[in-house]
DNA sequence: ATTAGTTATGTTAGCGCTAACATGGTGCGA
DNA sequence: TCGCACCATGTTAGCGCTAACATAACTAAT
């Protein structure tokens, strides 16, 4: 091995950071005994561990994952694939699933797809070209090409949010077209006839109203109308003056819902609290704190998008066992409807 | 080496994924030339450059960015460290600086202190072992041994949503301190006299605390009470019972202010709409969009912490320059106060 | 023709670490 | 005493890729 020569041909001369072998050199032993005191320390004798480990502190050696992951082939991180973090149910998930991969020594890569299937396909070479040692995404993947990547990867591949049909590998999620249904059934019992769904026109919201939509006319009542909102505007306050003569509205997750109650208030078609019914029940998903909060309260479909994330977690973690799981939802009654 | 039998389908590659010289072997060059094809491709000829590609496509390759990142000492990924992203308005920003990094080439590795000083070092240490080429967090290490973790790490490190005296490296936020000052000052001229706070006890809601009680005050009148509340349980209607005789409440974030004001709505403190002044005048902070459509809407101060995560991206991608940015808030005002 | 500059491609030597195997003690029962 | 398991530690050979430096094969200019 060549002699610790400084850096040629640098601008700055600056110190490199310390490597497993200069920490070896300064405590006297072989670099595969540092190595086993940061990895295993049971296996080196405590008088020899103590001297690495003052090596160390003393040369405040960071290890090198980059290096340890090319050589044992283990990373250690798992991919993460979402549509978007930012006000979003699935930020709880990701939580969830962090809260599980990260105190079993896990990093979490994270991506999001913005609900953009060339950007998904992308998304996922980039995170694959890390090798991660698991993919969690939310949905499917858009293109027969990402799932064709994710296939040859040949790694634990989560699906969270749904219930595919044919999985590439495990799932953990709910059945979108089932809550479409429970709601339909809901506002019917209730005496609603005009229905309508708002919402953007994703998968999994998509699913949502087919339910919703097959069930309402399987109660012979006429097809319930589709207002497909802007993703970035759930202000779908207005979305009120599009759906007049409606009395019974499933947003597809809470904060169309919330938004559009916004607009219902400001023309006088909603009552405060309970105290009776609503002229137009609205019904959410996703459960968001929030919905318990604000008046009338929000009836809503919880979801558990943080299970989910735990779910999906475990299943990257835990190799064989039930790799196709129904987290369920619940109808959550509160005021609005 | 072995040599593994090549394999048949194209839709199945070996058991162990391709590597540069496999395709370099398929293609008949040297592996040099397939990692410029994929890195430099105008320094390759246009003939090579096809066969490379279609060699790629053959074998389904997919580069190892372990293996690149050793070779090249850049790692192409930065490390962004929040205390938590459920229900948060982090998500923002972590979603503000995955648009910026992205499409640069780089990918975000998420970490979470979930508000735990011992976790937080461990979380940074976990981070800076994958040689991150930058680091970004919300606020500033807890302890000295983050600190100097960091400065040894000699890459940039953005400290976000607030405003350090004394920072490591760059900072891209606001000031907290101000902003408790200003919403102290905003209730005051309304004439209230007996104020509050409602948050959390970390650090930036405590500045914004230091800054409210200050101003408070200064104006002569009695100390503001503080409510400090548990971080899983923003359903705060309950702290309504906790300040029976209060005028004005400030709240660490909107999350607080609208639990605390549906307590205030079950106490029959609030008026719906702006019809005439609050009895008790709440602000939140953080301008969730919900604030907005609630009955009455938050008055907050609005953080813009998309632009938080986007500004201490640019500051991770382009060295030189400003790398001290204060982006300000905005007193917003509506019905609540 | 000689020299030098260009372009396209190849050769060599690691990056920092770990798996797998090797070594040399030590204790202990037969 | 030998034989052998058992520790603690070391040696060797890469992991898959890229930086830096060759090397050809041309072209253009002298």
């Amino acid at each position: 091995m060549a002699e610790n020569s400084p850096p040629q041909g640098r601008d700055h001369p600056a110190e490199l950071p310390p490597t497993l072998s200069a920490v070896a050199k300064l405590a006297g032993v072989s670099s595969i005994t540092v190595s086993r005191v940061v990895r295993l320390p049971a296996q080196v004798a405590p008088e020899t561990r103590a001297r690495v480990e003052r090596a160390m502190r003393q040369l405040g050696y960071v290890p090198n994952l980059v290096a340890g992951a090319l050589a044992s082939a283990r990373t250690n991180s798992v991919g993460v694939l979402v549509p978007t973090i930012a006000n979003s149910i699935f930020a709880d998930t990701v939580q969830g699933l962090s809260d599980k991969l990260e105190p079993a020594g896990f990093s979490v890569i994270l991506a999001q797809s913005r609900y953009d299937d060339q950007l998904e396909d992308r998304m996922l070479a980039a995170l694959l070209s890390r090798r991660p040692e698991a993919i969690i995404m939310v949905g499917s993947p858009a293109t027969e090409d990402g799932a064709r990547l994710l296939r040859n990867a040949r790694i634990p591949v989560v699906e969270t949010w749904d219930l595919p049909a044919h999985p590439i590998d495990a799932v953990a999620g709910f059945d979108n077209f089932k809550a479409g249904v429970a709601v339909a059934r809901h506002l019917i019992a209730q005496g609603r006839k005009h229905l309508a769904f708002i919402g953007g026109n994703e998968p999994r919201g998509t699913r949502r109203w087919l339910g919703f939509r097959q069930e309402t006319l399987a109660h012979g009542l006429p097809e319930p109308q589709r207002l497909i909102l802007d993703r970035n505007a759930p202000g779908s306050a207005a979305a009120n003056l599009h759906l007049p003569d409606v009395d019974g509205v499933f947003a597809a997750n809470d904060a169309y819902a919330i938004g559009f109650m916004a607009g219902l208030r400001k023309a006088g078609r909603l009552r405060q609290a309970a105290a009776s019914e609503q002229p137009v029940a609205v019904v959410g998903l996703g459960n968001l704190e929030m919905g318990q909060l604000i008046s009338p309260s929000l009836s809503t479909i919880s979801v558990h998008g943080h299970s989910i994330g735990r779910t999906a977690a475990a299943l990257t973690l835990e190799r064989g066992g039930e790799r196709h799981i129904d987290l369920g939802f619940e109808l959550v009654l509160r005021d609005s409807g």
